[in-house]
DNA sequence: TTGTAAGCGTTATCAA
DNA sequence: TTGATAACGCTTACAA
């Protein structure tokens, strides 16, 4: 395009990319038609002439509204930055379907590797070809599904297990777990299952009355008043996730309840303001984000060592409402 | 490269996109050969041919973290996946150089239009060229500076005009504001201009100490904190955003003051739950994103119209907290 | 210091 | 029904 302004075709090639050695005298005239014509260089033709890939990274995650998922993007996005890449971002709806075509599109697109937060039902097989073909491919959250994998994922199991055992140690005895849906999701099976260690190892009997689900905060809300109105309720409740926890903590505060004790997964914004402040075990979805980017990071740069697995640990945040004792 | 298996060249593209007549048994053979080798047409090669831009759009927010703007990309998304567009992110970090090179790297991906929220410092006039050349470009949550171009914005003066007026509706006659930075930030000068609006109207004089000014959560709390110490202090305050409203919620609570009246603009998550229940002026960021979406699609559909700018109109959710009187 | 030819993977056109 | 050829905009390799 630029070529008709000067005399040339490809010297313009050349003055861009500061290649073969350029006359000062042509490099500014070239330069000068660029800026006149606010010419771009098109990055297609450059990538499939160079046989390079899309300088992007596919990143496919449930919701773009969900806040923990934003900052995941965000840990990745300024982990990635510095060398050069952007992140193209597509939700899936949690559905097995929109995740698959989302992969296709970004793999269609040649990006020069994928991240993805699985949706519950999905399944992972299709891409060996990619992964064996050296395509970085890392799962976030959750793990893949039928596929050896790199993956990064927040130590659930331990992290619900201190939680619980956190209500333990405050005296209780009989503690209500509230979790999302649905009950086979990576997270909430890992959460369960540390619920169940807490139990185990306190000697508490596990009651399987006293798990109830919601998927999502109004759902959560009534799991909630269900078990605080069973015969023999509940003293402390553990809520699995974030939506779960304002759920759970909507259900108090209309209840009028301050006397129950609550423990969160995953931080709240304004935990610290509410009646009785909220105790939870917090994620650090940024620095999962910063994880799983270097990790790609060094996959691109040759590290060809088998999949790996990164546990990003949880930190309980002490704030009160886990340490109300039972009543007696 | 599944030209090997069969035996033709360009028939693969005949199947794929079902063009020229293809004789059955063929069809069959290639799509064997296309599942068998995982085959993925190579989209920067056919973008090229065809001379089609990237079937994606560009989007630039300022921070990935804020759930605010991950809403409205989330808007932005759905109302533009049927179309087969996908989004591509990244963030300014609230700085103008970013803003300006993301937008370089997506003009030489060929995007198919921009979508952006302007830093405070930005300035759009180098965009003339793309813009006249027909490219959609949709400025959200703050207008373009320098450029006549379409954009999305909130009804920030007349919502917070009526967030204030609801105050002086329950007898406040001191209202302090509680802004964010920069002072010259778009949204901050029309929210300011409607916290004015509402005291003239009400007769009430406008007074420079009641504006206080915090960059984040904390330092809202600690300019609401100033406000409540004058001689002669506020009996209500008006939070100018979401992290100004969270700022001021922390510094009520630790104060332990339950007397002072609060309408924030933009809502939060347990807003419901906090005590009081929060009073806000809600924006609808994934409307806001789904609009500027509808309108990037006519665009792409060819209405030439002059830029318009669209206003998304605010909601007062009354909860409580805005309806507390002042002492007496 | 600059130009020429060729080719990246795809599709439009025309011929077989 | 299928193939050959050229072209999209760029860069590599080599020649001028």
């Amino acid at each position: 395009m630029a070529r008709e302004v000067g005399v040339t075709a490809k010297t313009v090639s050349r003055v861009l990319n500061d290649d073969g050695p350029v006359a000062v005298e042509t490099r500014e005239r070239v330069m000068a038609a660029v800026t006149k014509l606010g010419y771009q260089p098109n990055l297609m033709a450059r990538n499939m002439r160079v046989g390079a890939r899309d300088a992007a990274i596919g990143l496919v995650i449930p919701e773009m509204g969900n806040p923990f998922f934003g900052m995941v993007a965000g840990g990745i996005e300024s982990a990635v930055r510095a060398r050069g890449l952007t992140l193209i971002v597509g939700s899936s709806s949690e559905t097995a379907d929109l995740e698959q075509s989302l992969i296709a599109t970004f793999l269609a697109r040649r990006v020069s590797a994928l991240m993805v937060v699985p949706s519950a039902a999905s399944d992972h097989r299709h891409l060996r070809t990619e992964r064996v073909a050296g395509l970085p491919i890392v799962f976030l959250d959750r793990p893949a599904v039928g596929l050896r994998a790199d993956s990064v994922v927040s130590a659930n199991r331990e992290g619900a297990r201190s939680g619980v055992a956190h209500l333990v140690a405050y005296g209780h005895r009989k503690i209500g777990f509230v979790g999302d849906l649905p009950a086979t999701l990576y997270t909430r099976r890992e959460r369960f299952q540390g619920y169940r260690d807490a139990l185990d190892q306190a000697g508490l009997p596990f009651d399987r009355s006293l798990v109830e689900t919601g998927h999502d905060q109004e759902a959560a809300s009534r799991a909630a008043l269900r078990l605080l109105s069973l015969d023999d309720p509940p003293t402390a409740l553990f809520a699995a996730n974030n939506l779960a926890s304002m759920g759970t903590v909507l259900a108090l505060s209309r209840a009028g309840r301050r006397d129950v004790a609550l423990v969160g997964f995953d931080d709240l914004p304004l935990a610290e303001v509410l009646d009785p402040p909220l105790t939870v075990v917090a994620q650090d979805p940024a620095g999962m984000g910063a994880t799983a980017a270097e990790l790609v990071l060094s996959r691109l740069d040759g590290d060809r060592s088998r999949a790996r697995r990164s546990l990003v640990p949880t930190r309980l945040l002490v704030r009160g409402s886990g340490e109300l004792p039972p009543p007696r």
